[in-house]
DNA sequence: CTGCAAATTAAAGTCGGCTTGAGGTCAAGG
DNA sequence: CCTTGACCTCAAGCCGACTTTAATTTGCAG
């Protein structure tokens, strides 16, 4: 298997060198090895990194994610928290399909304020909404 | 219209109070008027804050949310960037539901190890792959 | 009128997640 | 052999988004 240097795989994952070194000391990838001081990476890193990068942006903390997918590919957490996870990320997912119309919606729509518009409320409440308006 | 003062919009909103400070100091919210010193906000203000919140969750700065939909209601930005926004929160959608597959695929596949089971690596391509890997 | 809960301010502190800087080390090409 | 550029370490710094603290001020119930 051939190995990766650092900076092969910051350039390849889009995610910095620095980064990099930052999530190894936090235990969420490994490097296998040096080449004098140079750390190597395996391809399988840069799976785990699209993994990352997308928990990042669900919006989970580095540490949520190391539990969800462990530096080696196994989780860390019980299915059952698992499968919350996955119901979580469900409904956040209509969230932001909502907000997604919304943002259509005020691209488009020509009232003076959208707060006011019917259709408009009528998108909000069609998605979860947060708060008891 | 029927005012809210703070303690109640924090409540109904689930938006702590400080905060709520927070976002009209940076200019994303706006309080009506005060009552004695209290900050009295009208009833748009939670769907604002609904707004905020699902922002928030799609990984929008505050900034950010400000110039799409504006104190007013009004988005600061141009058409095209809401529709550019609306787009990339499409693809960030479409990156979600594979992370939520691939949570799924790790509570309930019992393989050593995910990153190598084919399975769950096409899962990872069938998303937007972040990297190349 | 009194007392108290709920609000106010400004300033400082916190936390996660990096980035930056200074000073050092190495391996490969010329 | 020497240089160069990509990497190294460790510590400190930074940013966004709040929270906390401390010292007031206020509205309202009793």
């Amino acid at each position: 298997m051939k190995l990766l240097d650092i900076g092969e795989v910051a350039e390849r994952s889009g995610v910095a060198a620095s980064a990099l070194r930052y999530y190894e000391e936090v235990g969420l990838i490994t490097s296998i090895g040096r080449r004098g001081l140079r750390r190597q990476f395996g391809r399988e890193t840069l799976l785990q990194l699209s993994l990352i990068t997308m928990g990042k942006a669900a919006g989970f903390s580095l540490q949520e994610i190391a539990g969800m997918f462990g530096k080696d590919g196994q989780p860390d957490l019980p299915r059952g928290q698992l499968h919350a996870r996955a119901d979580a990320l469900e409904a956040q997912i209509r969230e932001l399909t909502t907000l997604r119309d919304a943002l259509r919606h005020v691209a488009d729509c020509p009232a003076p304020s959208h707060l006011e518009c019917p259709k408009f409320q009528k998108l909000l409440r069609a998605g979860t909404l947060t708060a008891k308006v």
